[in-house]
DNA sequence: GTTTGCTATATAACACTGTTATATCTTAGA
DNA sequence: TCTAAGATATAACAGTGTTATATAGCAAAC
């Protein structure tokens, strides 16, 4: 196996069991049975782990919303794009974290990370986008789209932070879906006129 | 001054000035004009100082959405209380990232840290669920406070991090109160039936 | 076949972090 | 005045990301 893999999985592993607390370069490297070097040569540094895996999980997202075959959406693929996406926000909490910066202070995306960032929102903009009224301008399919970004990251977001009190009975998943869909309906109402 | 208001407001300059990167012991130390020490003997180490500035901002937070006097809220009094935390997150970017555990990773709030979170989110109960018909239960208060919050605590978290392209021509605040009178009018429609 | 040069890897160090053990200084009470 | 307790200072420890230096391996050139 590649060196870069080795690392790459080993860093993934460790993310996956404890987040980013117990991410440090020495861990990764003695996980993957090398000198610390290796992050150095192969990677950018910390940055380009922590870049590696914002990657990943905003390619995750963006799979995960990813269930409209072509054309128009009706309500209920919407639902089960968003569905997906608080998946993900439930599962892979380390992963969302680190997307939404709530992992390192100092990290920042790269170009290459951002670009990842901008194609899961571009998917959910033509998911959101498509269950408008055909006239509907691309500012008007933003729109609702960044609207439903925040209602959906809004619950996952408290979701993760309320994990303290840790009440398996409560649905974040399903409160995030009720609100999301009175906003789909009010804003077809709206754009139907 | 007080060697512990001292601390104290040496953590908060410098928590004001370059958020939670530049935010080391010894950096506030200096600040303060003293030892390292005092952070322990005064404080519980970093902990501590992370503990005061949470609390201090979930204070901010409660103070900010407390606009209305007694009794039963109209619906521009909901969004002036809104308009207010959303204020909170523009302005005070360093102390809203810590309270949603955006700043460091290893930072677990503590019971009275806790206690004064939960004060800010009943203030949002009484602020939103006022708003409610009379008749409506303390689950459907909670619930529609829990959608509000994640709405504005959404576009807050998204606002912060398209910071990177910084457009300041988009409105983040008024998106969110738009969203956020949009699910009013719609949960206040279910309710009424 | 030897030498050169490039790459990958390893070791050790540097500057930083939070934390604490030890020592000093200050101050209030007997 | 002596004592005890608290506040402060210094230095060290273990950890972090990073890098300068040194070694090993291996492919290409002569």
């Amino acid at each position: 196996m590649d060196s870069r893999t080795k690392i790459l999985n080993a860093a993934s592993e460790l993310f996956l069991e404890g987040g980013g607390a117990g991410l440090s370069v020495r861990a990764i490297s003695k996980r993957a049975g090398m000198s610390t070097i290796g992050i150095y040569s192969h990677f950018q540094g910390k940055q380009g782990i922590l870049d590696a895996l914002y990657i990943e999980g905003f390619n995750m997202v963006r799979d995960a919303m990813d269930v409209i075959s072509e054309g128009k959406a009706n309500k209920a693929q919407v639902l089960e794009s968003c569905m997906g996406y608080l998946r993900v926000g439930e599962q892979n909490e380390a992963h969302y974290r680190l997307i939404f910066g709530e992992t390192d202070a100092g990290y920042e995306p790269s170009e290459e990370a951002i670009s990842a960032r901008n194609s899961a929102f571009s998917k959910l903009v033509s998911v959101a986008g498509s269950y408008l009224p055909e006239a509907s301008t691309i500012i008007e399919r933003r729109q609702i789209a960044l609207d439903v970004w925040a209602i959906v990251h809004g619950y996952v977001s408290i979701s993760h932070h309320a994990a303290l009190t840790h009440d398996p009975s409560i649905d974040w998943k399903a409160m995030a879906l009720r609100v999301v869909e009175m906003h789909l309906d009010a804003a077809m109402a709206l754009n139907s006129d």
